[in-house]
DNA sequence: CGGGATAAGGCTACACCGTAGAACTTATTG
DNA sequence: CAATAAGTTCTACGGTGTAGCCTTATCCCG
């Protein structure tokens, strides 16, 4: 049996009730409007308290983020290596989604955590699957994580809205010389949809690992008849 | 002419020359021990002194990510549209090299500078090369984007380091039935080299774009003689 | 049942932070 | 020279993370 030993405290506190609150408070308030007193605040305990669950605001933050990584539902790994992928990248996508304000911490705390592990087994295997060397497979699998996990940050971030009236204004105001194609896509900008955008890209790189793949499997096949 | 009168005050403190300590100290300390009152003390000057230049911390830093920005020496665009992505790829890539400690400010606060209207017209010139339609292309662009820049963000944040003992120890630890390609890959994720798993990721990128030009343009051909 | 042992929880204090507001100093202009 | 404006500094306020010490509640063992 685990070993869940009820808190002996006097409150009845508990390390994982705590960390609720916590990225609660951290998901409303984003990191700059987060901090320990405020949490003790909100939960109604001294904030030293929570420093005594949670040796720091560093650890702390850390814990959030695996908690939320944990929140993942990954797929099972199918035969079809680019629906694995695609799904992975669809999974880490809706974990942007789900706490935009807290998700570039994955990127300050890379964790290794088990919901980590399975999700890069499944891309992992994928890669493998596609008969590229390991080297190549290893680089290319980290890639797509650094892919993935780089559109939903710029997603979070701001940098793939549709544009604005103001920022419309801005890109109008460019010289027409120097920045044709820049204005020639000002009306795609307006009515972009991250959506699309993220699934054809998705599929872009799949693509090319695929090209990739045949490729290197003709050349071996070519070698191996010239022996 | 332009108007650089020069400064009035009995420092003769010159805007440009405080940004520039303030991009060393934020280079060297990182953005945790980066603060008004050491920057100040850094230069032997009153910390108020740097808030009257500029109005806020938030701003400060705002401008430290546009001067880091501007020293990325973008390419010319050329006839090969690939080459030119290329070019930015690896452009940003060394510009997150050059200051690791505060790349990460670039998704912060995402500049729309002159640099980066300048490389964003590279690219997106380069996608309309491709003959995609504008909204793919739009789409695209950014995303080649936040691909590139993901990239570089997980490689300063050290997601994509070759893997030290004590990772290696934990990857191992892994159960080998549930894990069979990520222990297959270990040895490749020890000799990892990022500059090759970034070429080779980047050209994926592209050949996925060249089939999908490829494909659209065939596409489009058959449909205008079926008129 | 008694009495440590152990962990939870809290109080105080310290060094540091960003910055508002007012005061002072110097350079420029009229 | 006086007036003005800009640069610089001082002081102070409310906020931060957390070290050190103390109290209190619960558990375990005799």
């Amino acid at each position: 049996m685990a070993k869940t030993r009820k808190p002996r405290g006097r409150r009845g506190l508990d390390k994982s009730q705590i960390l609720d609150s916590a990225l609660d408070l951290l998901a409303t308030e984003g990191e700059a409007g987060f901090s320990i007193r405020k949490l003790g605040a909100s939960i109604g305990v001294d904030p030293m308290t929570v420093l005594h669950h949670f040796e720091s605001k560093e650890q702390l933050l850390r814990l959030i983020a695996d908690r939320s990584l944990s929140s993942v539902e990954l797929p099972p790994s199918s035969k079809d290596w680019q629906t694995d992928l695609r799904k992975v990248a669809d999974a880490y996508r809706a974990l942007a989604h789900r706490h935009p304000r807290l998700f570039h911490l994955h990127f300050r705390f890379h964790a290794t955590g088990p919901v980590d592990h399975a999700s890069s087994e499944v891309v992992y295997r994928a890669m493998r699957a596609t008969g590229l060397p390991n080297d190549v497979a290893a680089g290319l699998g980290l890639s797509f994580f650094a892919f993935v996990l780089g559109f939903a940050l710029a997603e979070t971030e701001g940098l793939l809205l549709p544009v604005n009236e103001l920022e419309e204004a801005e890109l109008r105001a460019l010289p027409s010389r120097d920045f044709p194609a820049t204005r020639a896509l000002i009306p795609a900008f307006r009515s972009l949809k991250p959506d699309a955008a993220f699934d054809v890209s998705v599929s872009v790189f799949i693509d090319g690992i695929a090209a990739r793949s045949r490729s290197f499997s003709a050349n071996k096949k070519v070698a191996a008849r010239r022996t």
